[in-house]
DNA sequence: AATGGACACAACCGCAGAGAA
DNA sequence: GTTCTCTGCGGTTGTGTCCAT
């Protein structure tokens, strides 16, 4: 794949994963559970780095992960939040039941792009959370640390300045897994939600509440092409308008974290007009 | 049946953030 | 306050599969 190997280790597998590997690595979370991921290889026996490890865990073989076809439900739902939250694939992903990240970031960018063309939609670039101009490799000598310390606090000719800083709403991201408890009769059908462990990259206000997680999603029908408007954004969404899910898992939304994620649009939609404004002087 | 291009997806890689030392 | 390690995220790429010729 034309890189150097993350993990200068010899004899390491890479590559597809065989089912005696993914055997492996299933008995041996099972057992002893998630984490440790560098030393997790060497414990369970398996010729592969940590992180291909916690990967193949993650994006394949944890429970609940739900395979197959994306339903027109939940490409609107892909839609709709990529047109807030930009390609933060995690949050994304921590919203939609039994996905993951690299699947949506897969399904967005060999489906969805070109359904959105189709319908006469350009889908923005998200320059906000491009991460390249922030990944320029530091002056010799200094940390990246150090650097992202000062781009914060100091100007171009190295003075302090008060940096004001815009908080992003980005509560810890739960994976939504259609948990479905029946009683004996089979007529009642209840959903449960489990937390999955990534930390948000973003600025966060403290929400500490888990119920500030909660999303809130009932019936309603859309045309694809109605997802956007104008601003390549459908306020409807933020306002707490209803959502089908064709699975009929029912999951509910808290209007304080409605509240706070429109106030996220507001500001990176100020931020994206600033710039234009900059590139038009 | 063979070949080549397009497509889909699993997996890799570099980087950043958090926390420990 | 600094350095180091671990973990997770997002961009990118290699490879298998499908389909048209």
């Amino acid at each position: 794949m034309g890189r150097a190997p993350c993990c200068a280790k010899e004899g390491l597998r890479k590559g597809p994963w065989s089912t005696k590997e993914d055997s492996l690595l299933i008995n041996y979370i099972n057992q002893y559970g998630e984490g440790q991921w560098r030393s997790l290889p060497k414990n369970a026996g398996l010729l592969r780095c940590g992180k291909s490890c916690r990967l193949r865990w993650v994006n394949y073989l944890k429970p609940g992960i739900k395979r197959g076809n994306f339903s027109e439900d939940e490409e609107d739902l892909i839609v709709r939040l990529h047109s807030l939250l930009g390609n933060r694939w995690s949050l994304i992903a921590g919203r939609l039941p039994g996905r993951t990240d690299n699947e949506i970031k897969n399904y967005w960018n060999t489906h969805l792009i070109k359904k959105l063309k189709n319908a006469g939609i350009e889908p923005k670039p998200h320059k906000n959370f491009n991460k390249k101009e922030s990944r320029k490799q530091p002056e010799k000598g200094k940390s990246r640390k150090k650097e992202r310390k000062k781009s914060k606090n100091e100007n171009s000719k190295g003075q302090i300045v008060q940096v004001e800083k815009i908080k992003v709403f980005a509560p810890k991201p739960i994976r939504i897994s259609c948990v479905i408890c029946r009683d004996k009769s089979f007529e009642n059908v209840t959903l449960s939600t489990t937390t999955c462990s990534s930390n948000s990259n973003f600025e966060e206000e403290d929400v500490g509440k888990e119920k500030e997680n909660e999303v809130k999603l009932l019936p309603r029908d859309l045309e694809f092409g109605e997802l956007l408007n104008g601003d390549g954004f459908c306020d409807e969404f933020l306002m707490g308008e209803s959502y089908n899910f064709s699975n009929k898992c029912l999951v509910e939304i808290n209007d304080n974290m409605v509240e706070k994620v429109y106030e996220e649009y507001l500001l990176l939609l100020s931020e994206i007009q600033e710039d234009q404004k900059e590139q038009n002087c």
